[in-house]
DNA sequence: TATAAAGTTTAGTCATGGCTAAAAAAATTT
DNA sequence: AAATTTTTTTAGCCATGACTAAACTTTATA
């Protein structure tokens, strides 16, 4: 009754949002028709983990909701032990926590959060959701929403796009790292920032994926 | 085209020996019924990875043993990885592999082939075959075909059945362990061996899953 | 407000990989 | 050698989760 399948749209809603999720977003961000899609959330609907209001949109029920996160947990777990053990480097985490993800049983799931002891952000600053679901509460706020000549420090980054995450990596926006927010241009919401005395201009499209707090 | 069932095929075959499986032993092993074997013994056929003779049995192409040992190579990787860094016991670790082996990107293969210094035997002593399907040539014999009055030194164990595997632990019988054997029992050919000044009986089925190499 | 466009659902198809029941072949007994 | 048992295959069915094409809502535009 679970498959992978099903864990990937459960996945797909938590990350677009609490509510009202369309048929097509969700068939875009999975990469299938959007009669998939519907297929799917019916089935998903029928099982109790999604509400389904026809032509209106759909959203994820608690128990889906709590299935979506303990998917995400097992991915930010899986991301996190396999930078501690092998070194993989940011930019290869997320595809290969992405395969290993829907095989990882209860048991292992246990071991590895064990191992690691029990962490609450992941290789990019991500909250790890508890074995229950329970999220971190953070004072993060989205970079594209941050005040103008404040200091922050840079708490995520996002980990599916390697060319963002290279193009981060090679301006020097890494978790930790301190930043002083220049200017807005008030046309196309991009920013400049200074990173180590030089300064960097953040697209509107990257702004909304950094995650800082204030200094 | 490759699907995680068909890897279970190719690797069933590949333990059930090199050639003429029949049907219903490749169906019990897999717990699938004859007529679901016989599916997909045609559709590995067609694809080249299976010999067929109808009524006669099947058996694997080379280029079907080389994606057999491919599984078994990711199998015992992850169980000496899952050994190393978590610390697994021995009777979880074939589960667990189980799992993730049809998940497991030739990448973090090699990662993990790297990590772990390329290892050629996994925690019960089975040899992991190379990147191409190169296999440890050794020199163990299966116990039951060892001479008595000779000493030995156990080399391999099995990993899939838990009980066998507790019994095997509790009576001392682990990797490394010197063992003298006493006598054979003609009728049940069951042995008598000495571990650590205690005598033991073990029974014909287990004799024929434990290796050796003598001293 | 009528019409066009965008988004959603329905209907019907396909591949995969199970299943059962029945037919056919091979091996074993009598 | 004939009969029986075992093994294997064939035929037909089902669930899953994709797909296309067409119908139907809803939203946006003229």
């Amino acid at each position: 009754m679970t498959s992978i399948a099903r864990e990937d749209y459960l996945k797909a809603m938590w990350k677009l949002g609490s509510s009202n999720i369309g048929t097509l977003e969700l068939a875009n961000h999975l990469e299938v028709t959007p009669a998939s899609a519907t297929n799917m959330i019916l089935k998903l609907s029928e099982n109790g983990l999604v509400m389904h209001k026809p032509y209106k949109g759909a959203s994820l029920t608690d128990t889906g909701l709590k299935q979506a996160l303990s998917v995400v947990r097992r991915h930010r777990l899986l991301e996190t032990f396999l930078s501690k053990t092998l070194g993989l480097s940011n930019e290869d985490l997320h595809v290969e926590a992405e395969r290993l993800e829907h095989a990882l049983s209860k048991n292992l799931e246990n071991s590895i959060a064990e191992y690691l002891d029990n962490p609450v952000r992941d290789p990019h600053g991500h909250p790890i959701p508890g074995p229950n679901g329970e999220i971190l509460t953070n004072d993060d706020i989205v970079l594209s929403d941050c005040p103008i000549n404040s200091t922050t420090l840079i708490r995520q980054v996002p980990d599916e796009d390697l060319e963002i995450l290279l193009w981060l990596k090679n301006n020097g926006i890494i978790l930790g790292q301190k930043m002083y927010i220049k200017s807005k241009n008030n046309f196309d919401d991009s920013l400049v920032v200074e990173i180590n005395d030089s300064l960097i201009e953040i697209s509107s499209i990257i702004s909304k994926l950094v995650y800082v707090t204030r200094e």
